[in-house]
DNA sequence: ACTTAAAACTTTAGGCTTGAAATAAATATC
DNA sequence: GATATTTATTTCAAGCCTAAAGTTTTAAGT
């Protein structure tokens, strides 16, 4: 009820906002921290290992359009960075039998070698990131996260 | 006790790694949508946004160096994004007196009517989007978020 | 004063990102 | 079968972003 009252209303939506800022800032230093080590230790970005990370899960290949769905950034910039990934080796495209417009792509050994090793560190820092949460704390959050965002069917 | 255990750690590790993964999902789709209602409905991006705010809350203005801490991206960055304010009539640069290298970036008055603008659709975008958290929640994420980083000097 | 170092910015090269336009191939409609 | 629409992908223009290199100015050391 009191949520009703038209000041509380105001201050719940500044303090939604506040979280939200805040939300921004925690999440910035953990990314900004990602993206530094993994160009540091490893030469690499973010989004090239978010790409590696969807066709890692994905042996047979995927759809350029499949991965962009997947990572939710536009077909345009998959293109980019698989372009990239291939020119070093780490990714391929196949042609899909029957359909001579699509292409699969695919990590290739070196790739999947690669990425076994980004994966470890990547688990290693975001665990070291997040260290000071134990196991309820996580399901407290994964609590609050759901009501932010509606649970979407997940693509397997 | 129990988390000291190998396979619970190793768990724990794991369920920190989802939790950003679920993390990066959630922040990603309301700032994805922050950025496309400001381009659809006012012809703007996030980084203006943000560089506007910061000045907004800074009448006096504020040196390059001092905006670029303020919001951690690099210098350069801002450079360029103050050029297109600039550019467009929202934002200047004023000399600062006894130290000819600096410079204040400042918001325009035509640049303070567009923040006003902005801001309240902002706030309103993201009370909406975090609409289903209510007081108890906020402050429970709150505190959630305080371990991930600890809290750091506010810049005024 | 002279040299050196530090600070404030800008510029540059390269990669990420989007939305929109362009290509090419598959499918639907007539 | 010819035409139109849809689908899969790439290309393009413009902006964002960083790290590194370059300028100009200030401050420190000698």
């Amino acid at each position: 009820m009191s949520q009703t009252r038209p000041h509380a209303v105001e201050s719940l939506s500044k303090d939604r906002l506040r979280l939200w800022l805040r939300l921004l800032k925690v999440t910035g230093h953990v990314e900004g921290e990602l993206r530094r080590r993994l160009r540091a230790d490893h030469a690499t970005t973010l989004p090239r290992f978010d790409v590696m990370a969807a066709l890692a899960r994905h042996p047979k290949g995927l759809r350029m359009s499949d991965l962009s769905d997947f990572l939710r950034v536009s077909n345009g910039n998959v293109t980019g960075i698989v372009d990239r990934l291939t020119e070093e080796g780490l990714a391929l495209r196949v042609a899909v039998e029957g359909d001579r417009r699509a292409q699969l792509a695919r990590l290739t050994p070196a790739g999947e070698a690669v990425f076994a090793e980004l994966a470890a560190a990547h688990e290693a820092w975001v665990n070291d990131l997040l260290g000071t949460l134990d196991a309820p704390m996580i399901e407290q959050a994964f609590d609050l996260l759901t009501r932010i965002e509606p649970r979407e069917t997940e693509r397997p």
